[in-house]
DNA sequence: TGAATTTGTCAACAGTCGTTGGCAAATTGT
DNA sequence: ACAATTTGCCAACGACTGTTGACAAATTCA
């Protein structure tokens, strides 16, 4: 029997934790808390996970999964790579709420948003723009799509909140696009 | 005698609190840190600021205190709401540290931001754009600055944070140029 | 069926937090 | 100089936190 009882309830504490954490950050939420919303002892969380630490580690992961053929309609990759981040986030059993709502007050959650923008974005973007100016054109990006995310999904701001899809896409696609292959003053 | 010993403990206090609550944002930050880098005793913050609920209302304030004659040269109003913005953060004493730090996690801070957007940013863009389409362009300029300031000051992104002021400013002003100006499909 | 392992429950520990009240020292105002 | 107020320090309370260990119930395996 490959599928024991407890991985049952390993994932709706995993469920449990990723809506919490999501939702109050890592240090408003509890271990009683996200036992709570999972119907669960907390011990149970210690057994599974080890601790706070450790169920933080494993909830917050998530792949950007960029798609390799950016480059096969230059003037249209920075319209597609907005729609993509829009698409990623917006699938809740992603990571990126976790971390994102975390990552200010927890060196945790910002490393590993670092790590993201360094082993997933920076080479998409090497892929398109050569190593040259590569870390500033991520860095650009990543303060653009990051600050839209943030103002979106965790801020709530009104006028932000309230814009579709296709709008964010169509203002923001072009302001990726520049900061990809448009002038970059040293 | 209009100055009292307990102003200079006070603003001791306040100066510790902007610090301490600017690192390590409002949940990490305990009052016997903030008494501890003040040197003073953590009942003083009680007795001056009521709670910490209160010592971090009276900290995390701040003032964009835009420029109001960004009209008088449309096409680098841009330009001059990035710079402006740059010299806003990197005054230390601007509690806006405070504030982004702790945004994500704490619903006050999230509250204020909120009502800076609306209050001041959004006036400044109602004047140089008419009150139909400013609260997406406001939006969006909020998203693109907010993203740097997470990204540069918050958490420190290596290329973000390795970018020199006059790059930064010639990388986002014409993206906030043409959030004010450009096309806004609905 | 019987023994061994897994799964779950409960109560409690130890530490930290915001907060409070009492009391000594310093300062103020007359 | 004396009384009143302000300023500061100290110890402690009560609540909440992550975490642990003991023990019962359920499941697995022979």
């Amino acid at each position: 029997m490959t599928e024991r009882k407890s991985d049952r309830t390993k994932s709706a504490i995993r469920t449990a934790a990723r809506q919490v954490f999501a939702s109050v950050g890592y240090e408003r939420a509890t271990i009683r808390d996200i036992a709570g919303v999972a119907n669960i002892d907390p011990a149970m969380v210690m057994r599974y996970f080890g601790s706070k630490d450790g169920l933080f580690a494993d909830t917050a992961n998530f792949d950007l999964d960029l798609p390799t053929d950016l480059g096969d309609a230059p003037d249209r990759a920075g319209e597609r790579m907005a729609a993509h981040f829009i698409a990623v986030w917006e699938q809740d059993d992603s990571g990126f709420a976790v971390l994102l709502r975390s990552a200010a007050s927890n060196p945790v959650a910002a490393a590993r948003i670092a790590a993201v923008l360094s082993e997933q974005l920076l080479p998409a973007v090497v892929a398109l723009v050569g190593p040259g100016e590569a870390p500033q054109r991520a860095g650009l990006i990543a303060s653009q799509v990051l600050g839209l995310a943030l103002t979106r999904y965790v801020l709530s701001l009104g006028p932000v909140a309230a814009m579709s899809r296709e709008q964010i896409i169509a203002s923001i696609g072009p302001t990726l696009q520049r900061y990809l292959y448009g002038p970059l003053t040293p």
